[in-house]
DNA sequence: GGATTCTTTTGACCTATATCAAAAAACGAT
DNA sequence: ATCGTTTTTTGATATAGGTCAAAAGAATCC
């Protein structure tokens, strides 16, 4: 879905409201693998996935990859509590595969924010949309069985399981990859 | 905090803007355990906790409590999904202490969103807040031994720790109130 | 198209934390 | 203060899932 289409569902702007905000996103290619943010950076962007799949990570003690959010298409992505709070990010951000995403500064959204009462109602919108799918994450990582977490993400997620490497899958997931694998394998078993 | 100060110190609201706001809110006194909010209703109010702790809770399938959320004073509390999503609450809600509270409904909310745009903001920067919380927390359970989560609870919510059951707190951090138990132990031996 | 690198699977073993059960301590109401 | 209830602690035991190491399978690249 382009950001266009995306932004018209979610608030009825006019066309020129439209076209004004949208000049404040850049496009962007970007290849897959390359940073767009690192840790331990203020994220200042906000992105908006038109295609492909983005994820945050970080490095734990030991040097592993901990995936913390997938962003699929149609989704806004962002190192969320570095760009919120301004404070140094404790993920990496990048794209999983070549992909075209639309990007905007934390100082310009803030004058959209300013301009418009529909913006800031975007805003809100897309925070709540967040807030409610980290929720439902929460939910899943805190109390349920390895397998359990492994279903959750079957229906949650059915687009991106089969789209990333199984690690990153296992480590966002909350368990080892040797887990993960196991479950997969007795799954297709019955 | 009181409620006028709390909105005050966010948004520059001016004096009839804010008289306007809180005649939407109802004062409520509510007592320790009362149900605000029980697990399978659509939770259609939001509310901000003058004084008291909240929770939200569920029963999982062994009939246990779990605890997912604890709101302090100074905080908006609602069952997060199902007020955003008009979707059956996952929990219950309730305080824990005698306490008050101010509620405003959905509608009315709304309401006040599309009246002021300044409101708007309001609801995007609780949202947001909100979004930063719940993602510290997903941090903390994700990949931490059940000793750290303990650590990042009693720096992050120092006030809460000691006000509530060892049960909940327990409950809270993923894990048995055993186990929490043991860990608090051996923290006062060193 | 074979070599190289990356990803997934498998097996053996280990540990953090759960569970169960019961004692001890703290709390609350009379 | 005392009885009953709730909460916390302690000990013994069990297990889900982790770690390590190596093999198997895919993908990528000159």
């Amino acid at each position: 879905m382009t950001i266009t289409d995306f932004l018209k569902d979610l608030v009825d702007f006019s066309e020129a409201e439209l076209e004004d905000i949208l000049s404040h996103f850049q496009k962007e290619i970007v290849s897959k693998s390359q940073p767009l943010v690192k840790q331990g950076q203020v994220c200042r962007k906000l992105y908006y996935v038109e295609k492909g799949i983005g994820r945050n990570y970080y490095l734990n003690s030991d040097g592993k990859e901990i995936t913390q959010l997938f962003f699929g298409e149609g989704r806004f992505m962002t190192s969320l509590e570095s760009f919120f709070e301004e404070s140094p990010s404790l993920y990496n951000v990048e794209m999983l595969e070549d992909a075209e995403i639309h990007s905007i500064s934390k100082n310009e959204l803030e004058l959209l924010f300013e301009k418009y009462h529909k913006m800031e109602r975007l805003g809100r919108l897309l925070s709540t949309e967040m807030l409610t799918k980290v929720v439902h994450k929460l939910n899943a990582i805190q109390f349920q069985t390895a397998k359990e977490r492994y279903e959750y993400m079957l229906t949650e997620y059915p687009d991106i399981i089969y789209r990333v490497p199984l690690g990153m899958i296992a480590s966002y997931l909350g368990m080892s990859q040797e887990t993960l694998s196991r479950i997969r394998k007795k799954k297709i078993r019955d």
